[in-house]
DNA sequence: CTGAAAGCGCTAACAC
DNA sequence: GTGTTAGCGCTTTCAG
């Protein structure tokens, strides 16, 4: 288990260092000498040493993970959101622990619970203005707002343009050269597409 | 910001004990008296005070959190799965972490950065046996495997009958009278489909 | 019932 | 270049 895991301290004793040099040479610090930094990455392979991200997180302060919230995990929408913030995130260093929040309660204690624990660096939320639980957003904590309208404001938001997007469709099609155009949505977006499509 | 806000020092000044009553208190503990608790929770309340899970990880070695690997986010069967695990971890009081490892690749690696890095207690693998990634499972690690064939064994996993269900369904229809049964699957499975009708 | 001391594994700030 | 000294915020002994 993780508490029997190998230390920095089992490093430095392999490479005949201290801590802070193993230290130096995780973290890619130029200030070692490549000797030394060719001895610990021996000792680092030899012994199959990890760091422990908690310890490091309680170090600096900072649990490079992010949080994201949604209604739910099985609209596509959001799932496709989801996966895409995954990837952008990961690719920078962080993970992302998503959860999803049926209902604006849900929403308020997950979002105490994770803003005020310290296990979280910043949060995304899908969809923040269903249900109203924008009401509910952390304050003063790094969040985004992701699917909001753009008179979001306050905090930074993703917005996506869906009578823009309505027009363009609409309009690929007509350049087809149909006439006879359908739209088939739920029943928040409908007045928006109509709108749209007589516009065009 | 997390490094700015209030500790088990903070409430311990202001109630006028030691940190370890603090905590105590925090942790349910039935050795203090009723008084020092109210008094506690009363400093609590006022300062707003959240324990710092990560401070608590550190120190007891474990983080109250899961992982959940599938292959996407988006297949409506894995969401399901994600937010079924989703609802009962926390109801337990662990988090859950999802990641999607598309190919071996990605889930070798994050099965490697998860289980060794200490910022998980366990994981759950979703699809285990997907493209062969069940051979990157981690060694030693608490696991459990969703959507694996009984046949697992070595490992914890739970397992869907795909065969008995087949049969439920088309035994339904058959008993309201249909006789024209049709099947609509991806490749994999056409056979045991087939199979399960026929045996009927 | 409550407190004091030590430590989880790592990094920051200073020496040398 | 490298080591030493302090913590990060919490919990666990062990004393009183």
């Amino acid at each position: 288990m993780a508490r029997s895991r190998v230390t920095i301290r089992d490093v430095a004793a392999a490479a005949g260092v201290s801590r802070q040099t193993i230290s130096r040479v995780i973290n890619g610090s130029d200030l070692v000498s490549p000797e030394t930094e060719a001895r610990v990455r021996d000792a680092v392979r030899q012994l199959g040493y990890q760091p422990n991200a908690i310890a490091r997180s309680m170090a600096l302060g900072r649990t490079q993970t992010l949080a994201c919230l949604s209604p739910n995990l099985t609209d596509y929408t959001f799932a496709s959101v989801i996966d895409g913030a995954e990837a952008a995130v990961r690719a920078r260093g962080y993970f992302l622990m998503s959860s999803s929040a049926p209902d604006p309660d849900t929403f308020a204690s997950l979002v105490g619970e994770l803003a005020g624990s310290g296990y979280i660096d910043g949060i995304l939320v899908i969809n923040p203005f269903a249900d109203n639980r924008h009401r509910y957003l952390p304050h003063a904590f790094p969040t985004v707002l992701i699917g909001a309208r753009p008179r979001a404001g306050v905090v930074d938001s993703v917005a996506l343009d869906d009578v823009e997007a309505g027009r363009m469709a609409t309009r690929h099609l007509w350049v087809l050269g149909h006439r006879q155009i359908a739209t088939v949505t739920g029943a928040t977006c409908r007045g928006l597409f109509t709108r749209s499509i007589k516009r065009l």
